[in-house]
RNA sequence: GCCGGGAUACCCUAGCCUGGUAGGGGGCUGGCUUGCUAAGCCCGUGUCCAGCAAUGGACUCGGGGGUUCAAAUCCCCCUCCCGGCGCCA
C-alpha cells in the first residue's frame, strides 16, 4: 500500500510513477483518490471542530456541578452536538472506505531501473552462469526420470488429492530434506536467524502481504476460520512484525523461513501440467530482511547473491533476469528472477524470485522503525527472495544430473545431507 | 470445550465498584544546575488534521458497537494472554 501521506506531499511524483504501469484504469483511481481524500479532510475538520465545541461545553458543566450550580442551559447548548458528529463522520467514514478501496488496489511505485515491458519475454537478462551441459544421449525431462527411478507417485496423487499432488518417494524424500537442511545452514552461516512459521494465518495479517487478487488465485482458505494456508513462509515472516516499531540500531533484520507453500494456482491452467515443477504444494526455504529505506537497494543485490552462490554450490546453471513492469505485479518495487536451465525442456526455468517490496508491505502491516525513542517513525522497507523450493531444485538436479543408465548423481555439496550417498539408481526389485 | 483472572503510552503500574483534565515509577531524549566511581531539577515522549513556522485542535486505555452533555470507568459483542479442568501427538 502506498503511504497517503506522501501521496499528499508529492502527488505529481506518484502519479507520474504509476503512469509507466500503463494502465488508464491505475490513473483513474489515482485521481479519485485525489479527490475522495480531499473531501475527507474537509469532514475531517468539521467533526474536530464540532467535538471541540463539545469538550469545551463538557469541561464547564463539570466546573459547574462541582460548584453545585444549575446545568441545565448548558446541557441545552450541547444537546444537538452529538447527532451533528454522528451525521459528519458517516460522511467520513464513506470517505474513507472509497479511499482504503483505491488504496488496497493501488501497486507499488516501481524502481528506476525496472524495464518496460508487456510481459515475462520482455525480462532483461542481466547475467547468466555455468556451461550448459551437452548430452550424448537422449535426455529425459524430470517425469520421466523420476518415474523410472520410482520416486513419485503421481497417479495415486491424483485419486487422493487431485491434479497438481504428488507422492515423493525413497531417495527423493532424502534429497527433499537434505536440500532443505543444506539450505538452512548456508542461511544461517550468513547469519540469517531461521523461523518456522505458522502455516496457517490471519485475513488481517495476510493483507498486509499480498495482493487482493492473490486471495482468490493463490491462497487457500480454511473453511469455518478466518485463517489462510501460507502460499510461503514470506507471509508469516512478514506478519511477525506486523504493527510494531524496530529499533533502527537493531536493522537490518535478516530471516530465513522454511516452511510448505501452499498455492492454487488458479490462473495457471494448462501450464506445466506435469510432474512436480508447478504443484499446489512444496517446501521452501526462504530469504526476508527488514531494513532501513536507505538499505533495501544493498540488500536486494545481498539476496539475490545469496540465491546465485547457492546454485552455484549446486552446479546448476542459470541466469538473472530483471522483471520488467508487465510482470512486476503489485508488491515488488523491483524484482529479479533467477532462472535455472532445464535440458529436459531446453529452457530456463524460473527457480528463485528476488524482490524488493520497498514500504508497500511495511505501510500495509504497519512496520515502523526509529533509531532513538523520541524520533518519529518511519516505514521499514521489505525484501524477500527465494533460496530454494526444493521440489522444483529436485527438478532441475533431476535433469542436469542424469546419466545414460538413467541414474542420478548427486551434488557434491549434498552428499554429506544424504549420509554419504552419491547416486539415486533404481533399486533392483 | 468449560470455569476463573487479565490486556492502560517504549516498559511496569494506579484509576474501574461510585462516569467529569489518564496519575505515578522506570527508560529514553533535550535543556539547566552542582561537580570525585556521579547526582539533582525541568521540558518532552504515540496517531491524525491545519499551518512556512511558532502553534492550535482532535484522537488514543486490546478491537467493535451502545447509553450519556461527557466513558479507561456503565451495557452488549469479539480477539488475544495467564491459571485451573477436560481432551490430546
Amino acid at each position: 500500500m502506498l503511504d497517503i501521506k506522501l501521496i499528499r506531499e508529492d502527488p505529481e511524483r506518484v502519479r507520474s510513477n504509476l503512469a509507466r504501469r500503463d494502465d488508464p484504469e491505475i490513473l483513474r483511481m489515482f485521481d479519485e483518490l485525489i479527490e475522495y481524500d480531499k473531501s475527507w479532510r474537509k469532514y475531517f475538520a468539521e467533526t474536530n471542530e464540532l467535538r471541540s465545541q463539545r469538550n469545551r461545553i463538557t469541561e464547564e458543566i463539570a466546573k459547574l456541578k462541582k460548584q453545585g450550580l444549575d446545568v441545565s442551559e448548558k446541557l441545552k447548548e450541547a444537546a444537538n452536538i452529538p447527532a451533528r458528529i454522528k451525521e459528519i463522520e458517516s460522511k467520513m467514514q464513506e470517505y474513507r472506505e472509497k479511499m482504503d478501496f483505491i488504496l488496497m488496489r493501488l501497486p507499488n511505485l516501481m524502481d528506476d531501473s525496472v524495464p518496460f515491458g508487456k510481459d515475462e519475454n520482455d525480462n532483461v537478462v542481466i547475467r547468466t552462469w555455468g556451461e550448459i551441459r551437452t548430452f550424448d544421449f537422449k535426455v529425459k525431462d524430470h517425469i520421466d526420470l523420476a518415474l523410472d527411478l520410482d520416486l513419485v507417485d503421481i497417479e495415486r496423487a491424483a485419486k487422493v488429492s487431485g491434479a497438481r499432488f504428488y507422492y515423493l518417494k525413497g531417495d527423493l524424500v532424502k534429497l527433499n530434506f537434505a536440500l532443505i537442511k543444506y539450505g538452512l545452514d548456508f542461511m544461517t552461516e550468513r547469519g540469517f536467524t531461521p523461523f518456522l512459521p505458522p502455516y496457517m494465518m490471519k485475513r488481517k495479517i495476510l493483507e498486509g502481504a499480498v495482493s487482493l487478487a492473490d486471495f482468490q488465485d493463490t491462497i487457500y482458505k480454511v473453511e469455518g476460520e478466518d485463517l489462510f494456508l501460507i502460499a510461503t513462509s514470506e507471509h508469516a515472516l512478514l506478519g511477525l512484525h506486523s504493527d510494531e516499531i524496530l529499533d533502527g540500531n537493531r536493522l537490518p533484520l535478516r530471516y530465513c523461513g522454511v516452511s510448505p507453500c501452499f498455492r492454487k494456482e488458479a490462473g495457471a491452467h494448462g501450464r506445466d501440467t506435469k510432474g512436480i515443477f508447478r504443484v499446489h504444494q512444496f517446501e521452501k526455504v526462504e530469504q526476508f530482511v527488514f531494513c532501513k529505506p536507505e538499505e533495501s537497494p544493498r540488500e536486494h543485490e545481498l539476496l539475490i547473491k545469496n540465491a546465485e552462490e547457492f546454485f552455484q554450490s549446486l552446479k546448476l546453471p542459470y541466469r538473472v533476469v530483471n522483471v520488467c513492469s508487465g510482470d512486476l505485479g503489485t508488491v515488488a518495487a523491483k524484482k529479479y528472477d533467477l532462472e535455472v536451465w532445464l535440458p529436459g525442456q531446453g529452457k530456463y526455468r524460473e527457480m528463485v524470485s528476488c524482490s524488493n517490496c520497498t514500504s508497500y508491505q511495511a505501510v500495509r502491516s504497519n512496520i515502523r522503525f526509529r533509531d532513538k525513542p523520541n524520533e518519529p517513525t518511519k516505514y521499514v522497507h521489505t525484501l524477500n527472495s527465494t533460496l530454494v523450493a526444493t521440489e522444483r531444485a529436485m527438478v532441475a538436479i533431476l535433469e542436469n544430473y542424469q546419466q545414460e543408465d538413467g541414474s542420478i548423481i548427486v551434488p557434491n555439496v549434498l552428499i554429506p545431507y544424504m549420509n554419504g550417498q552419491d547416486s539415486i539408481r533404481s533399486v533392483s526389485k
